[in-house]
DNA sequence: CAGTTTTGGTTGATGTTTCAACAAGCCTGA
DNA sequence: TCAGGCTTGTTGAAACATCAACCAAAACTG
């Protein structure tokens, strides 16, 4: 009934305590002492998150409209592009990627198809598959990137105070070893 | 190796490749006059784009894992639990989500049979179709509130000062702002 | 140096997202 | 009023991602 509680972001509930610890720690007994976001770092959060989905939705479909290309084979191309040799060892591009082993692969099937890459064997081990940027793949990267980086300014880079852009990218490179060096980061791969 | 450039992030070329490939039938001097990324500014734009992507990552798989919901329909719970009934048109909580709309489509059929929301017509509009939030659907997100809101902190909030929590929120508001109410902010919606 | 475990990579089934096409209701103007 | 265009929402097929199962080679272990 009246019981609609104004909602915070991710908070549903705060239920129990109607119109009080809405934004301190809430050391009820509930199944959980979970500390609550207060209502400013719903708010960020939720404006991280949102302009995140956004920012990437429409950089990806520029980039696709642009050049044909996924981020995420985008993304192979520029790592490959960057190796030695422009070969580089499955295994190896999938932790770059933070990819779980099997999309590489369907991800460079689909590319190999398309001869942007080639698989071949790894002489060093046995089990392992090096994937190399082929000419067509080094061409088709050289002309997506242009207006790739002009969708990266025009939407963030250029949005932003340099300042800020500078700030967010170190906030996030801390965000990024926090979860690469962090204890369980089993969730990925696979 | 002599002939691979140590290639910058999204910049593979910078310069080695003249008017090699691009548009024959550009008269214009250059392809184009794009202004390439600083090295600060690509590694700022990687660390932000890659702790990202594993950042929702393994918010998502701990969310998964702790509630069986995805990502996407916890917020679509969210949205409903925030809204007048419970209540809320399609249309708008495809716009609120940033999805398209057969997308949405999709996931409230599968959320409907899961019998976390129900669908109704519209009594306005004829067309329309109303999605409001069922008790199992409620009480689901109730529970899976506290252990998601745990993860946002163990992985983002907390490992953050509260200053550049802060800034992030302010400067990807910002962001969000110029992609909303950009010129073509067409990319999506179907 | 056999037996086990771990790692690297693939496969196919299943689930989800995207895309194009469509149906039906709304709205406008002549 | 009714023809045309816009909006809302759905559908089915195709593209893509995820998951569990698997094989083969390496790396341990006793």
């Amino acid at each position: 009934m009246g019981t609609t509680p104004t909602l915070g972001a991710l908070d549903p509930v705060t239920e129990s305590t109607p119109a009080a610890g809405a934004t301190e720690a809430t050391p009820e007994p509930g199944p959980q002492p979970v500390q609550w976001l207060t209502e400013q770092e719903q708010k960020d959060w939720r404006a991280y998150r949102d302009a995140t989905i956004r920012l990437f939705d429409v950089i990806a479909h520029e980039l696709d409209a642009s050049s044909g290309l996924s981020a995420h084979e985008y993304e192979v191309l520029v790592r490959l592009s960057e190796a030695p040799d422009r070969t580089q060892r499955m295994s190896g591009l999938a932790d770059d990627l933070a990819h779980s082993r099997s999309r590489l692969t369907h991800t460079v099937r689909r590319m190999e198809e398309r001869g942007l890459v080639v698989r071949s064997a790894c002489s060093a081990d046995a089990r392992g598959v090096e994937c190399t940027m082929t000419e067509l793949g080094w061409t088709t990267l050289v002309a997506a990137a242009p207006p790739h980086v002009q969708s990266v300014r025009d939407h963030l880079v250029d949005v932003l105070t340099p300042e800020q852009f500078r700030a967010l990218g170190d906030a996030m490179q801390t965000v990024r070893d926090h979860l690469v060096s962090g204890p369980c980061h089993a969730a990925n791969l696979d």
